[in-house]
DNA sequence: AGGCAAATTGATACCGAATCTCAACGCAGT
DNA sequence: ACTGCGTTGAGATTCGGTATCAATTTGCCT
């Protein structure tokens, strides 16, 4: 449970560093992206930057993503979300009623892994792993 | 690991039971179903069955979801996979070469989320856990 | 500074998966 | 059989995301 990074890295500098020019519709989407504390879609990101077009949003998501620095996430009603990865080798809580992630790093997933690695039928390759919850906030505001 | 339930139901059988009508498409498709050893698509029925609908494939199918006796799956590339139910509560493998899906009922997994809901914000409302594998025969073919 | 090749952009077309529409059809209870 | 309503299926539509490609911008080089 112990953060690896405490602060989300400057996701503008990841791109540079990673060789991808500094543009400014990148700059613009990398900065819209940094300032969502919680989990965000494609679309939404696309709606608040009306200047740059979708096709970029999308490209610089997937930069990012495959930088390491935001993630992928899979709502329970199949919708996709991204948010951004503060620690790293995480998992995620996601509040199913305002979308607040939560990440975790949790060491007995991964002896968990180990575990089943002899149950089950084939070498363990990869594994999906996401926690729907219902937030403090969202269980205190319903309580009325 | 016990298997709850050896066999696959009647899939026509447990259409009939939660009240839907018994037509001739339905019934196409519930059998192609139940002849699945392994993850199919829903595309890849439809293609099977050249007189039934896409429209319709997809509507029995969601009536087998919502009955419980087939199960949605998620691919690492994202595109979505169906199998039948075999056991309750259940989780599975799926084995990224050739797309077998294994099932087990874990205890352990159940143990991780009453601990990890001591450990993060909120209660936990559910899950979504898949494993990737690549199966013993997979592996024994590329072994060559 | 000026120029150039390569990377990037964005409008638009396209894509695959899944759902909706709606007139025609067929199942089941009387 | 009759009839009501669940069901069907062709096709249109939606949705999230990607490919195309000419126009633009960037980084680098001199």
């Amino acid at each position: 449970m112990t953060p690896v990074l405490d602060a989300a890295p400057d996701l503008v500098a990841v791109l540079e560093d990673l060789g991808h020019r500094s543009t400014a519709p990148r700059r613009d989407v990398a900065r819209a992206i940094q300032g969502k504390a919680d989990s965000f879609t494609a679309e939404e990101i696309s709606d608040q930057l009306s200047g740059v077009g979708r096709a970029t949003v999308y490209r610089t998501i997937k930069l990012l993503l495959e930088a390491g620095v935001v993630c992928k996430l899979t709502m329970p009603d199949g919708t996709t979300t991204y948010a951004l990865a503060r620690i790293e080798h995480h998992h995620h809580t996601i509040c199913v009623r305002c979308g607040q992630v939560g990440e975790f790093r949790d060491a007995t997933i991964e002896r968990l892994m180990h575990v089943l690695g002899n149950e089950v039928d084939g070498e363990i390759v990869g594994h999906r792993i996401e926690l729907y919850v219902s937030c403090d906030a969202c269980r205190q505001a319903s309580q009325s």
